[in-house]
Parts: structure tokens; C-alpha cells; sequence
DNA sequence: AAAATAGACAACCGCGATCGC
DNA sequence: CGCGATCGCGGTTGTCTATTT
């Protein structure tokens, strides 16, 4: 006798989203902000349920998001963090920056379970799968906790690179507070970005025709996903990538071709927006954080200490934005 | 070249948590 | 405080692509 599911209505489509959907969520989204889920697709004109409509917006079209090609130091600390905190992708990914909670649990289940097993079955399993010989019962506590210090560090590193300013440029600073000021953010950029890869794979299994392409797209942007971003200050990086890319999508029509316009095929630039949602992610996971519940408490606050005071001590460079630590009441004890 | 199989990933489903009335 | 609506998470399934036979 459960809640009966909330797209079992009828003319609610499912399956594979379409270009087509996906620009008219974004436009949507780009317009009003994320949020109020119930109400977007109804008010988009979008025959899917809100819930599809929200997992397709934080999986795939949000900005800043990375997928695919995950690096040794992006999979070490997965490990680590799924042996501290299980099964909570949700929260292993607001370690990571850029990556969703999806695209984490499904490489767990695809490379990084194999990968664990196949060095169960040559060396011996170890609790961060990639360096021990020994079993974890034959480690001692003491030296598993300075590999995993040591190994944390690495992976401590490499978000710091990922996440360095250098690498940021030009993205104004998302306030989701201000619905509106979603509509003048360069942050879409690597909405348009996703929505590129995926309407050229999109074009490799249905070969649209020039014509009707074009009219529909044009309905796109004139209803909503205007060039205004695109107008917006970008580097000579961004525009040789800009070329480039066209030039490997020369059988789009002209309508991909103001998608391409539209963004800036840097996805670093949204580093900025990455962190803010970082930040939120980490307030979630904060809150989750019961230490009577969990087994690994006391990694897991030094885990969380360790990101928090390298935030806290790279404050000039790495500053969060909208939510910052200091502001918030919730972390006093970590600083 | 075609069929079968495996791998990868996008999307769905159900449930618990949270929010607002 | 109770109830319904909504949101977010994790497990699972379905589909597409690549590889093997």
C-alpha cells in the first residue's frame, strides 16, 4: 500500500530526454533558478514528472559539472571516503567538486568494486584498495590511519589543484538567493556544454534533418535561452576552444552553432559555482553527520576538519561563496 | 557480417526526511 | 501535533555502445 508513483500518470513521457527537453530546462531553469521542482514542468511545458526533471537538472545539465575520465587521486578518495562513509554518494560527492553523487556511485559500481576486488584476489583487499599487501586485519590501526593521512593528503592535493583560482576566470558569482540573477550568469555556460557532448552523441543515433532542426531550435532560443550569456566577457582560451569545437561539429546546423555561441566550453570556469554547491553539500552533509549513529565518527570529523581548515586557511584565495563558514553558527567549532 | 555478450551509464523507483499548512 | 506534499538519496533497471565469437 504504498504512495503511488509520482509519474504513474498518463502523458508523462520517460525514458532518454531529448535535446529539445533539455534546452527548454535550462531556459527554464535559466530564467526562474533551481527549485520549486513541482511546479517546473508544468510551467516549462515539459511532459515529465518534477522528479525527472530534477535529477536530469543535477546530473547532467548543472553547471560545473565534470563527467567521465575520472583521475588515480578523484578514485583514491572516493575509496577512502566510501570505507569511512559507506554507501552515502550523496555525500562522498560534495568532497568532490564537479562530480554528481550519481556519476560516483555508478564508477563505484562499474571500475572501482572490480578494481577492489581484482586486488582482493592478487594482494590481499585493503581498505584503500590501491597499496597494501596485507590484509586489513593484519594492519594495525595506527599504521592504516598514517596511510590513510598520507593518502588523504594526495587527494587533499589534487582538489586543491582542481579546485585552485587560477583555473577560475571570469564567472560571476551564482546567488542562488537571486532567482534573477541566474538569467545573467555565465554559469550556464557549462550547461550548454553538456547539452553539446550530448547532442552530438544525440546526432550519431538520429540524424536529424537541417531543416526541422533548425526551426527547432530557433523556437528554443526564441523562447527563452537568449545569447545574452553568450555576450558575455570570455577568454581567447575560450574562444580557440570555441573554434575548435566547431569545427568537430560541422554537420550541426546553424541553430547548434548559437548553442556553441552560447557557451564557453571551459567547465572550469565554473569552479565558482562548484563551490558554492560544494559548500552546500558539505552544510548537508554536516547535518547528517550523527556521531552516536556512525561507526567512523571520529574519521570522519577529521576528514571534514581537514577540508574545512584548508578552506578556512586558503580564505583569501578560496573563498566559498554565498554560504561562508565563518558566517554560518554550524561550524564555529571548526574554526 | 551478424549475433551474442559484456560494459557503461542514464534514468527510474521506492522510501525516508523535511517542510508547510 | 498530524497530515499531505515535496524533496533528496540510494538501489536498481533499462538502454545503448563496444567487443567478442
Amino acid at each position: 500500500m504504498g504512495r503511488p508513483p509520482c509519474c504513474d500518470k498518463d502523458g508523462v513521457k520517460k525514458g532518454q530526454w531529448t535535446p529539445e527537453e533539455d534546452l527548454i530546462l535550462v531556459s527554464y531553469i535559466q530564467q526562474h533558478g533551481p527549485g520549486n521542482w513541482r511546479a517546473v514542468p508544468t510551467n516549462a511545458g515539459l511532459l515529465r514528472c518534477s522528479k525527472s526533471c530534477r535529477l536530469r537538472w543535477t546530473n547532467y545539465l548543472r553547471p560545473g559539472i565534470k563527467r567521465g575520465n575520472f583521475t588515480e587521486q578523484e578514485e583514491k578518495m572516493i575509496i577512502h571516503l566510501q570505507a569511512l562513509l559507506g554507501n552515502r554518494w550523496a555525500a562522498i560527492a560534495s568532497y568532490l567538486p564537479q562530480r554528481t553523487d550519481n556519476d560516483i556511485k555508478n564508477h563505484w559500481n562499474t571500475h572501482l568494486k572490480k578494481k577492489l576486488k581484482k586486488l582482493h584476489g592478487t594482494q590481499g583487499y585493503c581498505r584503500d584498495g590501491f597499496s597494501s599487501s596485507a590484509s586489513s586485519e593484519q594492519i594495525s590501526r595506527g599504521q592504516w590511519e598514517r596511510k590513510l593521512q598520507t593518502d588523504i593528503n594526495m587527494a587533499k592535493q589534487a582538489l586543491s589543484d582542481a579546485l585552485s583560482p587560477q583555473k577560475s576566470s571570469g564567472l560571476t558569482e551564482l546567488k542562488p538567493s537571486n532567482g534573477n540573477s541566474y538569467a545573467k550568469s555565465g554559469a550556464y555556460a557549462s550547461s550548454a556544454e553538456n547539452i553539446a557532448k550530448m547532442l552530438k552523441r544525440w546526432m550519431r543515433k538520429s540524424p536529424l534533418k537541417p531543416g526541422s532542426t533548425q526551426q527547432s531550435f530557433d523556437n528554443m532560443f526564441s523562447a527563452g535561452v537568449t545569447t545574452e550569456s553568450a555576450n558575455s566577457s570570455q577568454g581567447a582560451d575560450d574562444h580557440s576552444r570555441k573554434e575548435e569545437e566547431k569545427k568537430c561539429s560541422k554537420e550541426m546546423s546553424e541553430a547548434f552553432q548559437s548553442l556553441f555561441a552560447f557557451e564557453s566550453f571551459d567547465s572550469s570556469n565554473s569552479d565558482d559555482f562548484s563551490r558554492s554547491m560544494s559548500t552546500e553539500a558539505s552544510l548537508s552533509l554536516q547535518d547528517e553527520t550523527k556521531p552516536d549513529l556512525d561507526p567512523h565518527a571520529g574519521q570522519l570529523l577529521l576528514l571534514e576538519k581537514w577540508l574545512f581548515d584548508d578552506a578556512a586557511n586558503q580564505g583569501k584565495d578560496y573563498q566559498f561563496s554565498d554560504t561562508s563558514l565563518d558566517e554560518n553558527p554550524k561550524f564555529e567549532f571548526l574554526l
